[in-house]
DNA sequence: TCCAGCTTGTGACATAATTCACAACGTAAG
DNA sequence: CTTACGTTGTGAATTATGTCACAAGCTGGA
């Protein structure tokens, strides 16, 4: 089991190598993929190793080897296909930057308790009625989803989503989810965020432990 | 100088804090803080220790005390007016956002390089031309902006943020943005997130090291 | 008064994450 | 063929982060 951060790594390579190979480029060396990240040769080498990946020393690592496995650990049919609830200001936003994007995951399917804003297509997405969340969920197997409501119904409908099937929720109310401990939960809390930042510009510093 | 994660734990205190005094509670012990974050009572003590901070074995910590202490680290004229860059969709959302919401950081100023969304208000936010951009940021003495452009102009933009002043940015674009040291940033790649969600969600757990 | 039952503060410990440093390797040029 | 150079793979060291466990503190009730 890779741990957070390596999975982090993992899904920032993928978008460079992907890069690369599209310039045409077939080997690459851990402190090229390095400078175009924010992390060490070194810490490039020990995640593939932790991949069980290996490269050779006068070429470098196959890019379209590292694709490949990397697509194996992070592409499924279950992580791809995702549903996303609530159509607000963010909601539509989302929907807008994954069905512009070239990536791998798309948003299958959209909710929202407003009957204004369902049963209807937004950002090229069927927006359907809450009502029918667990039915879709559990038909289309999907098992990631991202939470888009007020914070005061966020744990309400992450509750429905487990209840539907879902063990990943990448969560942008700023609420801690109370789920059982086989679902994996990401709060992107952007309040919290916008301090942190704030924290280090007033100190005119990055935070300590960066390179 | 405190940790990244000690920061974004603080933030989220506060906001617990603030519902607790908002509720009329004047004290408040480690173990019902932790419990409502996802930190343990040790890690709580700890904090509060690093912050140089001390409660009551009787009462425990004093919930005004802990609010102003937190302030005094978070709030800061440079960290709580903020600038955003590109209006577009998630700009537009995160200008709601922060206007709807009741925290402390406000977007006190808007850009974008579109003569169709500048000199106009957004969201009751002005939004300028990219041409005002270095003298409106120096003369509020803005520190921390919020970068939503395109990915292709992100590094430019942020250059130029950082010649007028800027030292914080929170990213909103999947790139790497090569500022000086003295700069803090905080990429929030969404794609890499939802990567990230759905690698745990299709093995149904969380991650080690989670509690 | 004195004890029971909670708490805090913190040294020591445990675990996770990252970097160092170097032997072994492979190619290209001479 | 052989050397020079830059690479990989990885054990060990280092740093960062979180937890344990317990002495000492405080309060309310007997
Ligand atoms: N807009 C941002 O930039 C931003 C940034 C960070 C966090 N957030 C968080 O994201 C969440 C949504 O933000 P927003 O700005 O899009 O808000 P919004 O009010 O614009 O949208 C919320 C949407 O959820 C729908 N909804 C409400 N209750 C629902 C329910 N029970 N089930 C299903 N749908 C429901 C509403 O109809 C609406 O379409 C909030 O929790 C907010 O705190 C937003
Ligand atoms: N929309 C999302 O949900 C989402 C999610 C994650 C990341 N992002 C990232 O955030 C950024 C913006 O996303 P978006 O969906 O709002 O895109 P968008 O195209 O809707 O908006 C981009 C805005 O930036 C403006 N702009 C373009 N070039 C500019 C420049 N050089 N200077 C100033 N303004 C400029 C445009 O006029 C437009 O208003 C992108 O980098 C995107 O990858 C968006």
């Amino acid at each position: 089991m890779l741990s957070e951060k390596t999975v982090e790594r993992l899904s920032e390579y993928r978008r460079h190598l992907s890069d690369l190979q599209a310039r045409g480029v077939t080997h690459v060396f851990s402190n090229l993929l390095a400078a175009e990240t924010r992390v060490t040769a070194a810490q490039v080498r020990r995640d593939m190793m932790n991949l069980g990946l290996s490269g050779s020393t006068a070429t470098g690592y196959s890019v379209s080897d590292l694709l490949e496995h990397l697509a194996g650990l992070l592409d499924h049919p279950h992580s791809t296909r995702v549903a996303l609830i609530g159509t607000g200001n963010l909601g539509r936003a989302l929907l807008a930057f994954f069905r512009a994007r070239p990536g791998k995951a798309v948003i299958a399917m959209a909710f929202d308790s407003d009957p204004e804003k369902s049963n209807r297509v937004c950002c090229g997405c069927r927006v359907y009625p809450m009502d029918s969340l667990e039915a879709r969920i559990r038909e289309d197997e999907i098992r990631t989803a991202i939470l888009c409501v007020p914070e005061q119904d966020a744990n309400a409908v992450a509750q429905r989503l487990v209840n539907a099937g879902v063990t990943g929720i990448l969560n942008f109310a700023p609420t801690r989810l109370k789920v059982g401990d086989q679902v994996y939960v990401d709060t992107m809390d952007i309040s919290s965020v916008i301090e942190k930042v704030g924290y280090y510009a007033v100190r005119g510093t990055r935070a300590p432990g960066r390179k």
